[in-house]
RNA sequence: GGCGGCAUAGCUCAGUUGGCUAGAGCAUGCGGUUCAUACCCGCAGUGUCCCCGGUUCGAAUCCAGGUGCCGCUACCA
């Protein structure tokens, strides 16, 4: 008979930059529910990857002096990229994509015309709405009774050459799909959806560009590459072979069980995906789940911020279960949890080396002092046995519900009820008398097989979480793999009745709180000492340099802009006789009070711009650096002797 | 600026549709135990449930207002 199948996916991460440990969390728990279903006999897709395009990882390449793929290939498959991270994570995938792998490309040009031939995607104008007096573009959404928010003129229609999918004709089958019941989990993201993006109204979306040339080009229609939207979402698909020749077992897994995606990214899944899923006339996917972030003190991990935890740090330190395990046994899977190296520690302490390493330790040990390591067949119960002996019968039972609904934090807490009640039982029991009594060696016998069976279970459970820590107390315990599989996990008395156990290396070695942090810090202070100096440029000609226009200002006038957190207004002497203005996204380092009267360095020939409405005309030079890993932005302040409109070369 | 989220013990958080004498883990204190990784077991506390009104027999829970924190979004070319 053919087994069932199941395909779980989590999205496909963005190598812009190295990884950390929050899509660490997504992979880890994807992987754990991966490996939770292949125990339960399930024919197991799992798939993983990246999204390799878009103009941010051309201008991060530009900036590095590499090509994209150049650029991207350095992180995806370099020493201590993302694949080395999911290979040291233990991670399970079978299949892992790059949105440039070339059976991709060709799909998604195929995916994109077959789109545009049904007239789902149709060549149109940028359908934004035009104040001429401002210069800007304004979405439906953003006019404010109708007129221009800035100025309050009419707006008109305006045009722009872009490719369009047919979003709004998707917009009420798409709203039945998420009212009707557990498409999107948890529940709570399905009310968001619904009164942020669709209750508003759904417009067409872009799905094309011509403002950057690192995607899927358009065939059919060069200076086009395809946006995010068709590119990215349909991995999912062409991974598995659809509408090209490297995979074919599209009809095999498709439609997805379950994409794992974070809370960000929910709206791409739950909307634009199934409308454009739709639109090929294709099943859906069966759930989509948005998990939530780790943060740190309350906030979001950012680079700038110079908080962001590495996970290789953390495996290499404490071990990749013990991380595995801390990640999905802390943080309740559908919300934010709060990540801190104390929380770590402790976990790791409480859990892994006082409750579970500490049982299989004094169980074993038990066993070998007793009987030499291995059991005498002949058993004796008693009354105190039921409850323990209730609860590994219904272990199995509570912890598949739990993992089926995805509950991966409340299936760990059960499973540690089990090991806390089996320490309880040693109390209750007390094996060291009964070991003194030679007529009640047959009890204390029943009261050791009690503890290794709930031992067995505990670990076929844990399994997914730890794979490699749970191999090594199999064999100490002395489970044999027959006494590992999924069914023998519904059974109580799996384990032979003569059963050998091993006593082997602490599974989980007792940390020291205060040691560890202290090292911990270290290593991040290092880590923030090291110079990231981006590498030299390519070379410049001396006329390219000197078509640069870089004059001495000094600051007239520095004011916020309004209804703006970072812009700041300036008012320049440029030498010229006539102020110049010139808007710069600083208020984050600078109030405008204390530069007014200083000496800056301006660009003067670049093209005029507007923001917020307003006309910019040049950029003040600042120099950007990191300092204890905060990023940090310094204006270039001359010396005030320095007379307004001299030239920089 | 627009939209959204959160606020409960020292810390991290549970508290379904209002019935709570408000819970768990960690940390703390006391007791027990010696098989074990100074571990395990038991007991004990502690709370203006952010503030202020309202609805109700009854509010941590529902409504209005306020405060604080956080995120998304736009302008930082």
């Amino acid at each position: 008979m053919e087994k069932k199948t199941f395909y779980i996916t989590t999205p496909i991460y963005y190598p812009s930059d190295k990884l950390h440990i929050g899509h660490t969390y997504c992979t880890v728990a994807t992987d754990a529910i991966a490996r939770y279903k292949r125990l339960c006999g399930y024919d197991v897709m799992f798939l993983t990857g990246t999204d390799e395009h878009g103009q941010k990882i051309e201008e991060k390449a530009k900036a590095a002096g590499l090509s994209p793929k150049e650029f991207v290939d350095r992180i995806v498959t370099g020493e201590n990229g993302i694949l080395d991270l999911w290979k040291l994570m233990n991670i399970s995938n079978d299949r892992f994509i790059r949105t440039t792998d070339d059976y991709h490309v060709e799909a998604v040009q195929r995916i994109f015309k077959k789109m545009y031939d049904k007239g789902d995607i149709y060549k149109g104008a940028y359908k934004g709405k035009y104040c001429t007096p401002c210069e800007s573009f304004w979405t439906e959404s953003q006019l404010v009774d109708g007129k221009c928010p800035d100025c309050g003129r009419e707006v008109h229609d305006a045009e722009e050459e872009a490719y369009f999918f047919r979003l709004s004709k998707y917009a009420k089958p798409v709203q039945e799909l998420l009212e009707s019941g557990t498409f999107l989990e948890p529940a709570s993201r399905v009310n968001e959806m619904i009164n942020n993006f669709i209750k508003p109204g759904l417009e067409d979306l872009c799905v094309s560009r011509t403002s950057f040339s690192w995607g899927i080009p358009v065939d059919f229609d060069p200076g086009h590459v395809v946006y995010v939207w068709v590119d990215a979402l349909f991995n999912y698909c062409t991974a598995l072979g659809l509408l090209n020749d490297k995979y074919d077992d599209f009809e095999h897994y498709w439609p997805a069980d379950v994409h794992i995606v974070g809370k960000e990214i929910v709206r791409f899944h739950s909307i634009i995906w199934p409308a454009m899923l739709m639109s090929m006339e294709l099943p859906l996917p069966k759930k989509v789940y948005g998990h939530g972030w780790l943060v740190i003190d309350g906030g979001k991990m950012s680079k700038s911020k110079g908080n962001v935890v590495d996970p290789y740090v953390l495996a290499e330190r404490f071990g990749v279960d013990a991380l595995r395990f801390f990640l999905l046994r802390t943080f309740p899977f559908g919300s934010d949890g709060n990540f801190s190296n104390e929380l770590l520690i402790s976990t790791i302490n409480t859990d892994l080396a006082n409750d579970l390493g500490n049982l299989v330790s004094r169980t074993t040990a038990m066993v070998e002092k007793y009987f030499g390591g291995k059991l005498p067949p002949e058993r004796e119960s008693e009354d105190v046995d039921n409850e323990l002996v209730e609860m590994i019968k219904s272990a199995r039972a509570k912890y598949e519900k739990q993992m089926d609904a995805l509950q991966l934090h409340l299936a760990l807490e059960d499973i540690f009820k089990l090991i806390q009640r089996a320490n309880k039982y040693i109390d209750e029991t007390a094996p060291w008398v009964l070991a003194k009594d030679e007529s009640r060696k047959t009890r204390l016998a029943t009261v050791m097989y009690n503890l290794l069976e709930a031992l067995r279970i505990s670990l076929i459970l844990l399994t997914p979480f730890m794979p490699e820590s749970c191999e090594k107390a199999f064999k100490q315990i002395g489970a044999g793999e027959s006494c590992r599989s999924w069914e023998s996990a519904a059974v109580y008395g799996a384990l032979p009745a003569d059963v050998s156990v091993a006593k082997g290396e602490t599974l989980f070695p007792r940390l020291d709180m205060a040691k560890e942090l202290e090292a911990l810090e270290k290593l991040e202070r290092q880590d923030r000492q090291e110079p990231k100096t981006p590498p030299v440029l390519p070379d410049v000609s001396i006329e390219d340099f000197s078509k640069c226009d870089m004059r001495v200002c000094k600051v007239i006038s520095c004011e916020a802009v309004k209804k703006s957190d970072k812009l700041l207004k300036f008012m320049l002497d440029d030498g010229s006789g006539t102020p110049r203005q010139i808007l710069s996204g600083i208020h984050k380092f600078y109030e405008p009070e204390q530069l007014v009267g200083k000496t800056l360095v301006a660009i003067l020939n670049l093209p005029s711009r507007k923001m917020m409405g307003q006309d910019s005309n040049g950029m003040l030079l600042s120099a950007l650096c990191e300092v204890e890993g905060k990023e940090e932005l310094h204006l270039l302040i001359l010396d005030d002797s320095v007379p307004a409109g001299s030239r920089l070369c």
